[in-house]
RNA sequence: GCCGGGGUGGCGGAACUGGCAUACGCGACGGACUCAAAAUCCGUUGCCCGCAAGGGCUUGUGGGUUCGAAUCCCACCCCCGGCACCA
């Protein structure tokens, strides 16, 4: 018997594959299926193991969709330029166009040597001119239809790799790339008006077969939010703030403005000027970082001047306060602290106003629901803190004092006297009032439904003086009186409405829900959705407010002063201002130069170079200047996978017949790390180019899938400074791809990291070498046996079904993504095929169809072994040529059921049964005789039985 | 804080739609082969009580619905990821 030699098989069959080119995909496909991973930048260090695993993921994705009938596209490119190539090639001393050539060489040959089924004719490289030509053809064709645009501003710049950052590059305040802090600069710029889609960015989104977590974060990063414009009068001119809670207008106490706000200067008296010119000095030095740490204490300053609410006249001072954002909004916010976090800490801090306006309700109402005045009052102890609590016996939970209200009782002496009534205490001092809250709810007493709305009080005990509790009747021994550590409290409180008045009294709480609106005038009663809509189509009337929707989306800065890029194809002419360069005159060619490295004053090394500078204006012919800056690298892979369809286009991007083949992309599978940058870039280019009728889609991939990372067997994350990479080349070398292959799509949920363990892939080997060692046994048993008889017998039956089952679970398993249920299932088969041939004492010949059409669900995963067995096993063709097996569902049929017996729900046994003709009289019978069931059932007579046909049987007695 | 995902043996994890929890693998223990070791093969392996037969407990915690809950509902705790004064 062979060896099983992955050394020697491998390559042996990735060559005869090359060979053959039976991965090829064709230009017209019939049933298609573009199955993509996200192309690498091809970095120095070479893939460690958790590189390869989404694309072991996709290889076996595709060759099941091959092997199910379809025409597949599966390639591989390299996203070759950018930052870190460049500074990588810098550190190396090697130009960064030779060390890219090397890296990608490098990359090929290791994926090469992990057998995937690449379509390598159809290889793209985003640094060939041949590639960014059209990057820049596009940037053109965005030009022409107005979503690119220049503009002066500051720019995030890091001082590490000399060049401008956009938003989505700056993390914590660092540089996404190097870890440096960032900075800011001033200088003109590129931009992409990616603002321009936002909304459909946002809405399209509901229609992706996405991971939930992805789609979540991208409406996170464009941060819609419905709301208005509302226009506040002063001294020094109109304020207008923008709000999404137009609903709580009579709630604003005070308005906020940014330090930087334009009327900063003019609403500031004299008085409050030096305090004023402190703080907004104080906050143009504060780094960005410090400002936006958000457990840091609010701070501000007031202007001494006032603003008018439009709502109801009242006059407001302004304050300034770096919690308020210049760049989102208008700059100026109007507080209302009762029903914003932000808001009531800085009123908590500065001795602000706290004015509800929208009362919380809770419960769902009922019909015939009893109205009802009722209150609610915290009672503190001035010397432990402690809260006086009502604990109630039956389900009631804890509550602190809480009673109806008599008609026309005032709210206060109510309060007081149900305190008096409950606990006895009389000596009370009030600390905050007029807090409205309204319930609906069951009453423990006398179970009717009620509405209640209360008025919520805080009160402090100033004595300890007490007198009887007077309780009515239905109370007595209901509930026991005693003091609770504000901390139990909450954990025990579950009443809402107790629950609203101890956060909005003890741990001094906003309440940002939505609900009814008190103390607004003639809005009093309304819901928030309503009275937003009113509120806002009054102050319309008045031309003191508009509609208006907020976006965290930023427009994308693209320009970068660095040479490793696409170069900006635009010409400045100083008659004609910035031109497009003709799309005759492209590529615009990134020079080959000696001194690319950045030089730190803004402009890009590419603005040392005279030749390529110095050229005539398209338009009128006079002697201009290109645009030195390149393209920010998210750009080249924003449209790749729309040229792996036709590569070799020589007058276009795309052919528009292959696009109509191919796209859009079927599977997606890369790291949730591009969840904003280069998934939203790539779907809004996909919009734009579509409304330029380049496209006949909008959306680029309809099913992403993630990848978890392998981390090192320590747990940590592999890096070369960590010591702790494990590179694949030993792995393939030592136990071969396919167990690479193997273990890294059973090391645990696809989506879900894991840790390396070479004891774990030690397994995959044992499985592996057991596969082998049976197609071996199976070979040599030399069978001529074909399975074309009717006639199958008993033992036969078993190797069905055992086949039967792996095709179920595998193919289910590779449809859902779930590689390793797949493989578990393998090797379930696999000991299921052992112990047949054990029973049969060596395995037999009979066994070779069920073990072939097992060979061909193995092939996905392992398609070296799977290739070579198939051979062994007699066939001069490809295992490829095979179909996929179809499930057989009766196969699946098992001849006896093991039905489990219940008794009370508790398993005690189970009873075994012929499957023909099972019927549920028989399955009782068969249980009633079982002596454990007897002895469980005793004498009792079951009153009632449930049965589960050929599973379970459960006598309640 | 907000949004999203999760919590199951010693470990990674499985369990479709509520129906035998712990599949598969790793590790550990015992055995066969061997002078010995490696490799390979066979067996045991959730926890507790018990010599055993057997019994009890167990899917983060507490409660609920159900004949029956890892799965559904309510409340809470913890972990991971993202966003974060975005009004």
């Amino acid at each position: 018997m062979k060896r099983y030699d992955p050394q020697s098989i491998e390559p042996k069959w990735q060559r005869r594959w090359e060979e053959t080119g039976i991965f090829t995909a064709p230009d017209k496909p019939g049933t298609k299926a573009y199955v993509l991973d996200m192309f690498p930048y091809p970095s120095g260090d070479g893939l460690h193991v958790g590189h390869p695993r989404g694309y072991i993921a996709t290889d076996a994705y595709s060759h099941f969709k091959r092997l199910t009938g379809h025409d597949v596209l599966h390639p591989m490119g390299w996203d070759a330029f950018g930052l870190p190539a460049e500074n990588a090639a810098i550190k190396k001393g090697v130009h960064p166009a030779e060390n890219t050539t090397r890296n990608i060489e490098n990359f090929r040959r290791q994926l090469k040597s992990l057998g995937f089924s690449y379509d390598w004719s159809r290889e793209v490289n985003t640094s060939d001119p041949d590639y960014y030509r059209w990057t820049q053809w596009i940037f053109l064709e965005l030009f022409k239809a107005g979503l690119v645009y220049r503009d002066v501003g500051q720019q995030w710049w890091c001082p590490n790799d000399k060049t401008v950052l956009a938003n989505e590059q700056v993390i914590d305040g660092k540089c996404e790339r190097c870890g440096a802090e960032v900075t800011k600069k001033e200088l003109t710029q590129w931009y992409f008006k990616i603002t321009a889609y936002a909304d459909e960015l946002m809405d399209a989104l509901d229609e992706l077969d996405w991971p939930e977590p992805i789609k979540a974060m991208q409406r996170n990063w464009i941060g819609r939010s419905e709301g208005a414009q509302v226009t506040f009068g002063s001294d020094a001119g109109d304020i207008t703030v923008y709000t999404t809670r137009p609903d709580t207008l009579f709630g604003a106490t005070y308005l906020v403005l940014a330090p930087e706000h334009a009327l900063v200067g003019k609403l500031t008296t004299t008085e409050q000027a030096t305090a004023v010119g402190k703080y907004v000095e104080q906050a143009k030095r504060a780094s960005e970082i410090d400002r936006t740490a958000t457990d840091r204490k609010k701070t501000g300053v007031f202007t001494g001047s006032y603003a008018t609410n439009p709502a109801n006249n009242e006059r407001i001072p302004i304050w300034i306060a770096d919690y308020v954002l210049a760049s989102y909004g208008t700059g100026a916010i109007m507080a209302v602290p009762a029903h914003d976090s932000r808001d009531r800490e800085f009123a908590e801090v500065f001795d602000l106003p706290v004015r509800q306006v929208v009362m919380p309700e809770t419960g769902a109402p009922v019909d015939g629901e009893e109205p009802r005045r009722s209150i609610v009052a915290i009672v503190e102890h001035p010397k432990t803190g402690e809260l006086l609590t009502l604990d109630w016996e039956k389900g009631g939970g804890t509550l602190f004092v809480g009673g109806g209200r008599d008609e026309g009782e005032d709210p206060e002496a109510a309060a007081r006297r149900e305190v008096a009534e409950e606990s006895g205490y009389t000596n009370l001092e009030l600390v905050a009032r007029g807090i409205q809250a309204k319930n609906h709810y069951h009453t423990i007493a006398h179970g009717k439904a009620r509405c209640s709305t209360a008025e919520l009080f805080h009160f402090r005990l100033k004595d300890e003086a007490r007198d009887e509790p007077k309780l009515e009747d239905h109370e007595q021994g209901l509930f026991t009186v005693g003091w609770m550590a504000p901390a139990e409290v909450e954990r025990r409180m579950t009443d809402p409405m107790h629950g609203f008045a101890f956060r909005w009294f003890m741990k001094r709480e906003a309440f940002g829900g939505e609900g009814i609106l008190v103390n607004s005038g003639q809005y009093d009663g309304l819901t928030s959705a309503t009275a937003r809509e009113r509120i806002i189509a009054d102050l319309k009337k008045r031309k003191v407010a508009t509609e208006q929707t907020g976006y965290k989306l930023r427009d994308w800065l693209i320009s970068r002063q660095r040479y490793w890029g696409t170069p900006i194809p635009v010409i400045h002419c100083k008659k004609c201002g910035p031109q497009p360069v003709p799309g005759e005159d492209l590529p615009v060619e990134l020079p080959n130069v000696e001194d690319y490295l950045p030089t730190g004053d803004g402009r890009s090394p590419l603005a040392k170079v005279e030749s390529f500078v110095q050229t005539p204006c398209p338009k009128c012919g006079d002697a201009a200047e290109r645009e030195t800056d390149t393209m920010d690298t998210f750009a080249d892979s924003n449209w790749y996978f729309l040229r792996y369809p036709s590569p070799d286009k020589k007058d276009g991007p795309f052919d528009p017949a292959a696009l109509k083949a191919w796209m859009p992309v079927d599977v997606y599978v890369g790291g949730a790390e591009h969840a904003v940058l280069h998934l939203l870039y790539a779907r809004f280019w996909t919009k734009a180019l579509a409304d330029r009728g380049h496209l006949a889609f909008r959306e680029p991939f309809l099913s992403l899938r993630n990848q978890g990372m392998i981390l090192a067997d320590d747990g940590r994350k592999m890096s070369k400074s960590l010591g702790n990479v494990i590179n694949p080349d030993e792995v393939v070398e030592g136990l071969g791809a396919d167990t690479l292959r193997i273990f890294e799509m059973f090391i645990g949920p696809f989506d879900q990291s894991a840790d390396w363990s070479t004891q774990g892939i030690e397994g995959s080997y044992r499985f592996l070498k057991r596969v082998w060692t049976f197609g071996q046994r199976l070979a040599e048993a030399n069978s001529g046996h074909t399975h074309g008889s009717d006639k199958v017998s008993a033992a036969e039956r078993d190797w069905k079904r055992v086949a039967s089952q792996a095709t179920k679970r595998v193919t289910e398993s590779i449809e859902g993504f779930r590689f390793n249920t797949a493989i578990s299932a393998l090797m379930e088969a696999l000991n299921g095929f052992q112990s047949l041939a054990d029973d049969a004492g060596g395995v037999p010949a009979t066994a070779r169809p069920y073990f072939e059409r097992y060979l061909v669900l193995l092939t996905p995963f392992a398609p070296h072994i799977a290739e070579e067995l198939w051979r062994e096993l007699g066939h001069e063709d490809s295992i490829f040529t095979q179909d996929w097996p179809t499930i057989d569902r009766a196969a699946l049929k098992q001849e006896t059921a093991a039905i489990v017996v219940q008794v009370n729900g508790k398993v005690r046994t189970t009873v075994t049964l012929p499957t023909e003709g099972l019927t549920e009289a028989a399955a009782v019978q068969a249980a009633q005789e079982n002596e454990i069931v007897q002895k469980h059932l005793g004498d009792a007579k079951p009153k009632q039985v449930i049965y589960v046909p050929g599973k379970l049987l459960n006598f309640v007695v």
